[in-house]
DNA sequence: GTGGACAAGATCGTATACAATCCTGTGTGC
DNA sequence: GCACACAGGATTGTATACGATCTTGTCCAC
């Protein structure tokens, strides 16, 4: 599977792509000839698609040592999530009072691809679907750089998701999201607003990091 | 003035440093070999230095034309400000509730500095502590991964103060960070919040950015 | 004189080569 | 048998060389 000639930017999504599904674990490594020689191109370039990602926290670059797909902790997952209760509510209620009804076409078609996601069982693609609504509400506040930073903190949700789901159960997708979406129809940013901070609280709580660490994966407790 | 040896962390520090001190004008082009020869490092290195750069907005890397300090534009500007009350009037209180003796006096000799650096003349280092002064509140806040956010949001409005500033005269500081901090010691995360937005809002008003366009600066309009 | 085409120079994008660093396995001394 | 030292291999860090793209200055046709 040698593609040639393909972009460090397009690199950078294939493999962000690839931690969100979990088809690449945390703590793997990613060395730099073997990136480059699967995408056809040099080192030089894969280096430029490893900065992209380490930035975006995804993958953790230690020098001398190489790339290795990230494993925050939990409270790094906290963190992200107290971030996005800070953005996403307030961000939601802009939304809700800028959207055009060709916005809330969007955004009804994306949930149908989530439902349809989700009953074809490929729970990956609803979980990306997921993140993507997310970052299309942002988009209608129309405040790029706080869509930036969400952008930013959901990629690093999915990895989180992806690491500490407990009960991969119902409740996934519940449906927030179409209740988000009616809030949109009526123009209500106050009710909005609360919908996106109780969403947030669901999905943290779902995640179960509130309780006791069941993952704090220090090698040495892991081993024995 | 050539250097060896620097990394690109250093690199991109320093070229930072001098886009908020405005010692290099935005719009400046930086050339990959002129900035190498100066910090006596291949290409190679200050490739990676712009890249880090660019990712905190500082620069624009535009395909085979180059790295230029950023312009941001009045709308950029307004959103960096947007992002700015929504994250860290909260954390100022979660920083008030939780600073301890020890942060308060880094604050206060903090501030002290500030008033030093204005006292001698030289507002250009008063504008850089300023900016440290609110990045420290988040870290005292303990949310690293807000305070990220926050500083790449100060890094970002060090430019735009050096460029959108109308009124270099008083009100530079006026006082409102003492005023923070006297809520810290009391530990009033209510008043500590409220302060830190109006702050906020102080320092938007205080640029100008809510009236007409000043400048706007298409090339167009700026010649003829 | 104006407009477009072309060519030369400069600059960036990528690949490759070499140096520095780190990991790991082996061997030796105690 | 254990610990330490050292050497080999592998991997990253950096420099340099070459190719691609853009800018710009010049020339010619109209």
């Amino acid at each position: 599977m040698t593609e040639q000639g393909a972009t460090s930017d397009h690199i950078a999504d294939r493999i962000a792509e690839a931690i969100f599904e979990h088809r690449i674990n945390p703590g793997t490594k990613l060395g730099e000839d073997e990136v480059g020689e699967i995408y056809g191109v040099s080192r030089t370039v894969v280096r430029a698609a490893m900065q992209k990602l380490a930035h975006r926290r995804l993958i953790d670059l230690r020098r001398n040592r190489g790339a290795f797909v990230a494993q925050p902790s939990m409270r790094e997952a906290r963190e992200v999530f107290e971030a996005r209760a800070l953005l996403e509510p307030r961000t939601a209620r802009s939304a809700a009072e800028r959207a055009t009804s060709a916005d809330l076409e969007a955004l009804q078609r994306h949930i149908d691809d989530e439902h349809q996601a989700l009953a074809a069982g490929d729970p990956g693609r609803a979980l990306h679907l997921s993140g993507v609504f997310h970052i299309e509400i942002a988009r209608i506040a129309d405040q790029s750089t706080i869509a930036e930073f969400v952008e930013q903190l959901i990629a690093r949700s999915s990895l989180i998701i992806a690491l500490y789901w407990q009960r991969r159960a119902a409740l996934c997708e519940s449906h927030a999201h179409d209740a988000i979406l009616r809030t949109f129809a009526e123009r209500d940013g106050d009710r909005a607003e609360e919908l996106m901070k109780s969403h947030l609280l669901d999905l943290v709580s779902s995640l179960g990091l509130r309780d006791a660490p069941p993952a704090p994966r220090t090698l040495r407790e892991a081993l024995r």
